[in-house]
DNA sequence: GCAAAAGTGTTCCAGATACACCCATGT
DNA sequence: ACATGGGTGTATCTGGAACACTTTTGC
């Protein structure tokens, strides 16, 4: 099967930078490569755009087919188009990223690759591609985002503590925050709201399970 | 001349919004369509990707060839890539942005256009394929810039007033700005510096003029 | 002398920051 | 009883917002 143009086309994909926090540490989904360029290397979930595919579509098709996973928060990050960045011929790479909450990491293995794992954000293996960079914009364009935005949300089981929101901004923004000045700043924008119920484990005091009052989308503060 | 690929291709774009400001009004530059789709109708400049070429050389080739300016802010805004924004097939394009001080507008007409004006931003023509949505998306992204960067720079010429400097942030915030408080601020950044020379016009006390110390790129400010 | 834009400081307020102790629980 | 993380209020600081008059010029 061959396509034919009467004028240059490119060979697109998109590419998904997924992170969710596991342990405090911040984690990336990556996957193992079982075809050249690049093989047994890991990279980014992605995959070549369809012709009749939107490109949101396609970022979250492909990453529903190789992680099993659905229903996370995905955002276009930057179209990274050098012309050597794949070793074969020229590949646009739409890239986008993505957010999963630590509840639903579970992850199927799938025909694309050999394997799926997630890996801490700072410890990375060599990867395959330009996705070193993107993963960097990928990173930064999120640490942003938690300063005027509702973002961090996304990272949240449907239940959870203040601590463990305020460990969230604290992973990614890499630094301690005060937990009064946390609880009053995270309470102020009246996006939360008491269960009732307690959260017990541990020789302390039980914690307070909060729920996001509208899980809609991603909302700009301030 | 036709081009085969193994596997489905796309056809991509690059489009810039252009702006300038002219006589206290946002502008933009736009192009008439000399082929079909759309002939006749007003777009943004831009053109097919080379397969041997980057994105942003791209749209700053397509630019330069069809209004004659060089040297402008160029910045990624957002790539669109509706399947069917483009009646003849599927044609992503990669937007981009570009800013032109107020004293480099002059245009020349171009073999791929019938015609290049200036429009005022808030008074557009219709326009071809989605470049009304691209043209909002940026009128927001430069908007919002000018909060956190030193982007309305740009818009400057070699030497300008704080008055003239100050019309462009209430231009496109679309809202007054207290006089103190702004040349406070821009001075509070200690990126400009004093010319020494005056700018006299008109029947009033002559204006400082002012110039930017160091013109490199745009910087991210507080 | 008058019209028109340039230039200049201080007060006020709100939101961010710094900071320390008691509470409820399991062992 | 003690170790562990949960939960709470106030004083201070700082950056943004509001605000009015004098200066220099051309006509």
């Amino acid at each position: 099967m061959a396509y034919t143009y009467e004028y240059p086309h490119l060979a697109v994909t998109t590419d998904v930078a997924v992170f969710t926090l596991q342990k405090g540490e911040l984690h990336v989904l990556l996957i193992r490569r079982g075809n050249d360029p690049f093989r047994g290397a890991w990279a980014l979930p992605g995959g070549f755009v369809r012709p009749e595919e939107g490109l949101e579509d396609c970022a979250r098709r492909e990453l529903e087919e190789e992680t099993g996973v659905s229903g996370f928060y995905l955002e276009q990050l930057y179209t990274f188009g050098a012309v050597q960045r794949d070793p074969r011929e020229r590949v646009l790479t739409v890239a986008y990223f993505a957010l999963i909450p630590s509840d639903r990491v579970v992850l199927k293995a799938s025909a694309d690759a050999d394997a799926v794992a997630w890996f801490p954000a700072n410890r990375l293996p060599e990867l395959a591609f330009d996705h070193r960079d993107i993963l960097k914009a990928a990173r930064e364009r999120l640490a942003a985002k938690l300063d005027y935005s509702t973002i961090a949300f996304q990272f949240m089981p449907a239940v959870f503590t203040l601590s463990e929101l305020q460990t969230v901004y604290e992973t990614i923004k890499g630094e301690k925050l005060d937990k009064r000045n946390f609880r009053k700043s995270i309470l102020a924008l009246k996006r939360l709201e008491t269960t009732g119920k307690y959260k017990r484990e541990g020789a302390h005091r039980p914690a307070m399970l909060y729920r996001i009052k509208a899980r809609k989308g991603v909302e700009i503060i301030k």
